[in-house]
DNA sequence: CGCCGGATTGATATTGGTCAACTACGGTGG
DNA sequence: CCACCGTAGTTGACCAATATCAATCCGGCG
């Protein structure tokens, strides 16, 4: 019984207990434990279930040829796997586990149903799709533009609000298990030079981050130090 | 009567005469023209218009507050600026055009009885959603883990397939109007890096840019350099 | 003719990558 | 209990890719 979806959901459409309720019941069916470092599905699988993410961390990734990895997207509590995916024949990029994640599988004639009955939340999980696709769009102007240390901390952002807003933080600290490798993936740099930018952001007392554990002292100083600009996560509410 | 968004939709669900018909009485609307180098929509804006390319280049931009900016995806005779969007507070990105560009403007309650009248259409627009956000995604694995070569010829391969399902290729070549600045907000290098970087381009062979005009005598030998995979466009029909 | 935007080129500075070693630590089998 | 192993993190030395700065060139146009 986490709820992160419903949390998630209620910043983009205000939300009752009905569609609580309603939500609960879909992610009721086939719950699944996924170790960590597999895949839930992977590039070229035809979509067949909706995976609803309700513990853990995942992550969209594209491999070329020669095995170099860009992780394109964290997938955290509350987040769906391949939400509106079905229309497409096959899948065009991977999603895999960072850590254990325990995952709903849905078919899609019941979130189908669901919604058609529900317009409220039709509206969420559309617009949780438009976030989703903006937040690619920060991805690409975040690599695209900003050096390591402002790359870095902007993750760091990004994660913070996305799991504040699930519920998932505390003061100013929140889980954070990627290893250095997965955010060398996520980054776009190499893993050593994100060993090397971590102990900047450290030394410049932005964040600390231990035994997988996230904290930052001051939101506004690292917001501001990662040229950070909230409003592509649309949490409003 | 340009046609390029049906050739465009054509490629994801089957259209017939009917939906061509529908379609342009879509696009015979409040018809403006845009000239080079200006905004359709700001960062910030509210959304109202849907605004449908027909002719000329625009993108999509994010600038971060020193300046420094970013093109996160381009936007092509067929393509909509903000489809879906109006369902956001506001932009979280701005568009601007590339060279003069002629877009219609539809109101979205048009739209939506369009597409209630036509679920094919439907189908397809939210299809072409879904692509426009896997590009996004092919974006940042392009920019995060390719070399400025292959970065720049994954565009090019990009651009000629898009182009070609709208109709707008000859034999092994296409209009390519985008300046070397402009490239260089879309690859995330310098434009003197651009520069150079064309130039290695044209020297191996790969593809010939005079006057706006791109040619590329080999496309599998391009595709072969950049890393290039078309599955993420779902060009498939 | 003179100006301007874009393209091109050279010289030099930085950032980040690569390779390789070494540390820390938890788990496992003898 | 300890030797061993594997994973993750850390560090140093060196190298390659790309950025920056500054000229210069070139074609179109008032």
């Amino acid at each position: 019984m986490s709820d992160r979806l419903f949390q998630k959901l209620d910043h983009y459409s205000q939300l009752s207990e009905e569609h609580r309720q309603a939500l609960n019941q879909l992610e009721s069916g086939t719950i699944v434990e996924v170790e960590a470092r597999r895949d839930i599905f992977s590039h070229g699988d035809r979509p067949e279930r909706i995976n609803l993410v309700l513990q853990g961390w995942a992550c969209r990734y594209v491999t070329l040829e020669d095995g170099r990895r860009q992780i394109t997207a964290l997938l955290l509590p509350g987040d769906s796997c391949d939400l509106r995916m079905y229309l497409l024949r096959n899948f065009d990029h991977s999603v895999g586990t960072l850590t254990t994640v325990r995952v709903a599988q849905v078919r899609p004639e019941d979130l189908q149903e669901t919604l058609t009955k529900h317009p409220a939340l039709q509206k969420a999980f559309w617009m949780s799709g438009l976030v989703e696709e903006a937040t690619a769009r920060a991805w690409v102007a975040n690599i695209g533009q900003r050096a390591a240390g402002e790359r870095m901390g902007h993750l760091f952002c990004e994660v913070f609000l996305r799991l504040q807003a699930v519920g998932l933080t505390e003061e100013n600290s929140c889980e954070f298990p990627m290893t250095q490798d997965q955010m060398a993936d996520a980054l776009g740099i190499s893993s050593v030079h994100v060993n090397r930018t971590l102990m900047d952001l450290r030394t410049a007392g932005l964040i600390s981050l231990r035994d997988k554990k996230l904290t930052i002292p001051n939101l506004e100083a690292l917001m501001a130090a990662s040229l950070f600009e909230p409003d592509y996560l649309h949490i409003e509410r």
